[in-house]
DNA sequence: AACAAAATTTGACGTTGGTCAATGCGCTCC
DNA sequence: GGAGCGCATTGACCAACGTCAAATTTTGTT
């Protein structure tokens, strides 16, 4: 597990360092593992599940900015800035999360530069993939932004089959895909309908069916006139 | 000008190195300072004037991601992943930035893991800026995004006189305006033009003319019903 | 199983904002 | 100075999307 983590380029008594500053916990569905304006008192790591990363706005409009999975670590900005977090962790399944103490996460950036570049790098992929949406937000209509999504969802939850058929499970709400793309639930809804009634993806409760995954890249283009 | 910058953690003998290192470049008005695709050859330092970040879409769509000023370090990104340049970097003005080679900026994140967490620092407010863009994007209308945007710029570019009212030098296009909040530029236009019949900013070229910034303020918050 | 709460879907309607097009303005480059 | 070019403004039109409301399904709880 930490192979693939963040913390794979500490040296073996760093390791041991680790393992003594940290604690793990488990979480069912839509606990919080940390909320905004709470201050930052370490980090954490996804060892198991998906944890939601979301931002709410002054009128209570939740956005769901990010999913973190297994090796992720959350949490650091807050330790970095000294400042409160700006965002809200909930597990959206059964997850089991590490926390690491920030007494422990300053010790290990003093000793293992490294360390510190890892994480850099790591938020170096995060902004990009902010301005990658930013740009998809000016860009797009809500139903390539929606086709979009699928398609970025189908690289972690998406299973194909023999036939080129591809099957999804969802591992969010209509609400939350609607945040993730700007747009009004009853909006998501409806993109849902045409996708069906066009043929190009099958929505029941949290699965779909994809028969052809091309037509949801012809989905993201805009429309170019015939 | 090295003192607010992310590099006034350098010690003295750091600082000869960086000055071996460098190279000062002169740039005007529309000048590109980087491409979309170039290799990262090294870091940017912006030491006066204005530099604008773009991304550009499949279609050829510019949005303008981030306004970069004196002391704001540039490009580091590519250089830390090894890939290529993401963004475009084009002088709004008369602009001068340092270019530091990558080989110069390794040493000296080899030498000073303060660098790096400096770098890191600078990278989760750019971040925490993203992000809170994507919130606005998927809550505020185009009217609230562009008098937020013009209370953004007031902070840098805005004057204040005796009687209350600000005055304020556009640093961009109205082009450049419409894709920093995802809107067309015909929008942009017809928001001004509400906006001054509204009696809430005048515009005349790149100059506005704000008789209350309040009234702004009031705009952001969305349409709650009397 | 029965109930309550939340999520989803659908309809009707109005507004926002995008598209296309024409015109005017300001600039640079001959 | 004039021609050409990109930017800006405005109008007409319409598709996309948000809002409100109601019906229906799903989910979780007692």
């Amino acid at each position: 597990m930490r192979k693939r983590s963040d913390w794979s380029v500490l040296a073996r008594d760093e390791v041991a360092l680790l393992a003594g500053g940290q604690s793990s916990y488990s979480y069912s569905a839509g606990e919080s593992v940390y909320s905004m304006g709470e201050a930052g008192d370490g980090v954490y790591c996804v060892c198991s599940g998906t944890v939601a990363i979301r931002r709410l706005d002054a009128e209570g409009n939740s956005v769901l900015l990010q999913l973190a999975y297994p090796g992720d670590t959350l949490g650091y900005e807050a330790v970095l800035t000294g400042e409160a977090h700006r965002c809200n962790a909930e597990a959206l399944g059964p997850a089991n999360v590490c926390h690491i103490k920030t007494q422990t996460v300053k010790a290990l950036l003093d000793n293992n530069p490294n360390l510190g570049l890892q994480f850099l790098r790591r938020t170096v992929a995060s902004l990009d993939d902010a301005q990658d949406k930013l740009v998809h937000h000016a860009t797009l209509s809500n139903r390539a932004k929606l086709a979009h999504l699928l398609l970025i969802l189908m690289d972690r939850y998406g299973r194909h089959t023999a036939d080129g058929t591809s099957t999804l499970h969802l591992p969010v709400s209509r609400r939350d895909l609607a945040s993730m793309i700007g747009a009004r639930h009853e909006t998501v809804s409806r993109i849902i309908s045409r996708f069906q009634t066009d043929g190009i993806a099958y929505f029941s409760g949290r699965s779909v069916r994809i028969p052809q995954v091309n037509a949801l890249v012809e989905e993201i283009r805009p429309q170019l006139v015939g």
